[in-house]
RNA sequence: CGGGGUAUAGCGCAGUCUGGCUAGCGCGGCUGCUUUGGGAGCAGUAGGUCGCAGGUUCGAAUCCUGCUACCCCGACCA
């Protein structure tokens, strides 16, 4: 390609509505371009870089016996309305009529339909397992779009589905798909991609993983121990504390704190730290009131307590609430609550530290040195339930190895689900087994984010100047400089070069316009492609041209004559690596 | 959905508080000449519904009212 033809102009100043690393660069570079919130165009660079990420993965999807088909971006209701979500998704799911007023939705994601595929296409054991998967549009009505290609409105996803007899083969091939993820992530050129086992959401099921592309950026949480062998999302993220159970229980006080409410305030008051003490966070599920208690020191995490109730929805309790459970709002003690209508949910942190700062179910007053066992009736006692009910943090030990906790932000660029039969079971995909007996099929559900993980590689591989391209994605694999073109020589030795890689199979981006080098040099950082050959009327007095690599890690001048095979050569082999 | 911000040439911005001639600057575009190893110089030239709609005024980019779009923080998020 000729850079003076090329469609995309770059930009020299950053635009006022990009902030983090990618999206400048994207946007700068004249990769996309933004058309509304959270909906780009790719320009041929872009186009040419997502293509590649396409590409790779469709290898692999392949490879684990995938099939690859298209399934409708725009989808009837009634699809939706047999599994139940199009009333459980919220306004991120966009539903239209059309113009017969039928309701209509844009597709989010495709279980339904390739339910409805499955169906009628598989029927018997003997076709199982199969999986299908798309590279096709979605759209999800994000409430805010931020952070350029990151989140987006509409997007390119990845989305594969798999049909088994049972749970074993459900399994099995869970753990292939997670191996050809591996192998996906490290061919894309990302640097650090953790597979981290999360919380299903609202996908339903049991066993799932995200893969988190580490980047500073990353609106995703992730708690790791030193050597990576403790990760977890925040929704899941244990951290493990030594309780000091043997220590003495101290006499139970009540004391005078007059207008304190807030653990800060109760515990600088009477002269103790946040870790001496307990909270009480109240909330409201059902008919219930929901009490929570924990350390002082810790923050509740209410998918924690909402995994652990079995519910989707938690709202915090009003004072009348907390009053009606014989509470005292600012001044919550769990002693001498009644037990009506309450659900008692204690943090082991706040179970198993001793002689802890806690209300005094009074106002103006709170007790100091409450132990659990010493000072709950049997009936109290016997009502709390005891459970991780609170974020990790930072430098706790993780359960299982007792090492610190670290955490890293991530961008979510996969993620696989073992789903089981909740959309087969709802829309029933049946098929007969070795018996003649009909049973759901079992499945499972596998996305990676395309626009999104060329956005998140840019996160990892940049420097000050631009992208630097793996090179199994970069838009061209090669560019030529050309400087001085009306030089004696300089065009006659660039444009033989240009034909002679191209004839070789190589990408090349030709730089044929007659600009100064700063100039041009800017322009080829902000592309990022990874090899650079430089002509100008310096090297070909020698016979020369210069070579360069976008990373920094080669900088050399090589022969005319040789140039050609040599990086041809090289190039070849690098690609065959990834 | 809550809080904050922005909207003036393709891009980045000044001008708005305190209304006043033909709305400016830098980059980019086009023409010509010079220049040529890290975003060049000179000269010329094109490019504007000042986000939209009302209002106040002799006069509105500027003041008032309503609306829209986009960005940031948070809530939410297969």
């Amino acid at each position: 390609m000729r850079m003076s033809k090329l469609v995309g102009r770059r930009i020299k100043e950053t635009p006022r509505d990009a902030t983090t690393p990618s999206h400048i660069y994207l946007i700068r570079g004249g990769y996309v371009r933004p058309v509304s919130a959270g909906i780009y165009s790719l320009l041929p660079l872009g186009k040419r870089i997502v293509s590649k990420i396409e590409a790779i993965i469709r290898e692999e999807m392949d490879a684990i016996q995938g099939q690859e088909v298209l399934m409708p971006v725009v989808l009837p209701s009634e699809l939706w309305e047999e599994s139940g979500r199009f009333e459980s998704v919220g306004d991120e799911l966009l539903r239209f009529k059309d113009r017969n007023d039928k309701q209509m939705l844009l597709g989010m994601t495709h279980e339904e339909a390739v339910v409805q595929l499955a169906r009628t296409e598989l029927n018997s054991y003997k076709q199982l397992p199969a999986m299908m998967y798309q590279i096709q549009t979605k759209y999800r009505d994000e409430a805010r779009p931020r952070a350029g290609l990151i989140r987006v409105r509409e997007f390119t996803m990845k989305d594969a589905y798999s049909f088994h007899e049972s749970q074993e083969c459900l399994e099995e091939y869970y753990s292939d798909c997670h191996e050809a993820y591996v192998r996906i992530f490290n061919r894309l050129g990302f640097r650090e991609v953790l597979s981290i086992k999360s919380d299903a959401g609202m996908m339903g099921g049991n066993v799932a993983h995200e893969f988190m592309a580490i980047a500073d950026c990353g609106e995703d949480t992730i708690f790791v121990n030193e050597d990576g062998s403790y990760k977890a999302n925040r929704e899941i993220a244990k951290s493990s504390l030594a309780y000091e159970t043997d220590s003495p229980h101290i006499e139970l006080e009540k004391k005078y704190t007059p207008d304190l409410k807030s653990i800060e305030e109760v515990t600088s008051f009477l002269n103790a730290k946040p870790e001496n003490s307990a909270k009480a966070v109240f909330y409201k599920s059902g008919d219930d009131v929901v009490f929570a208690v924990i350390r002082g020191d810790f923050e509740l995490n209410e998918i924690k307590l909402k995994n652990l109730l079995g519910v989707n929805e938690i709202e915090f309790a009003t004072d009348e609430d907390i009053t009606a459970i014989g509470s005292v709002p600012g001044f919550a003690s769990l002693k001498d609550i009644t037990l009506n209508n309450v659900k008692i949910v204690m943090d082991p942190s706040a179970r198993y530290s001793p002689n802890l700062i806690v209300g005094a179910n009074e106002a103006d007053y709170h007790f100091v040195n409450f132990n659990f066992e010493r000072d709950l009736s049997k009936e109290i006692q016997d009502a709390t339930i005891i459970a991780d009910i609170v974020n990790a943090r930072a430098g706790d030990p993780d359960p299982e190895f007792g090492k610190p906790l670290i955490l890293k932000k991530g961008i979510e660029v996969g993620n696989i689900f073992q789903l089981g039969t909740k959309y087969s079971g709802a829309m029933n995909a049946i098929f007969l087994d070795q018996n003649g007996k009909s049973n759901p099929m079992i499945m499972g559900c596998y996305g990676i984010g395309v626009g999104r993980s060329m956005a998140a590689i840019v996160e990892q591989c940049h420097d000050d100047w631009g992208p630097v391209w793996p090179i199994s994605i970069a838009p061209y694999q090669l560019q030529i400089n050309a400087l001085n073109l009306n030089k004696t020589g300089v065009k006659e030795v660039a444009e033989n070069l240009y034909k002679a890689f191209l004839t070789e199979g190589i990408e090349v981006l030709y730089d044929d316009r007659n600009e100064k080098a700063g100039f041009q040099f800017k322009d080829a950082d902000l592309i990022g492609i990874p090899y650079r050959i430089i002509v100008s009327p310096k090297t070909i007095a020698e016979n020369q041209v210069e070579f360069k690599k976008r990373d920094g890690s080669v900088k050399e001048m090589l022969s005319i004559s040789e140039v050609v095979t040599k990086l041809s050569t090289q190039i070849k082999e690098e690609l065959k690596k990834a």
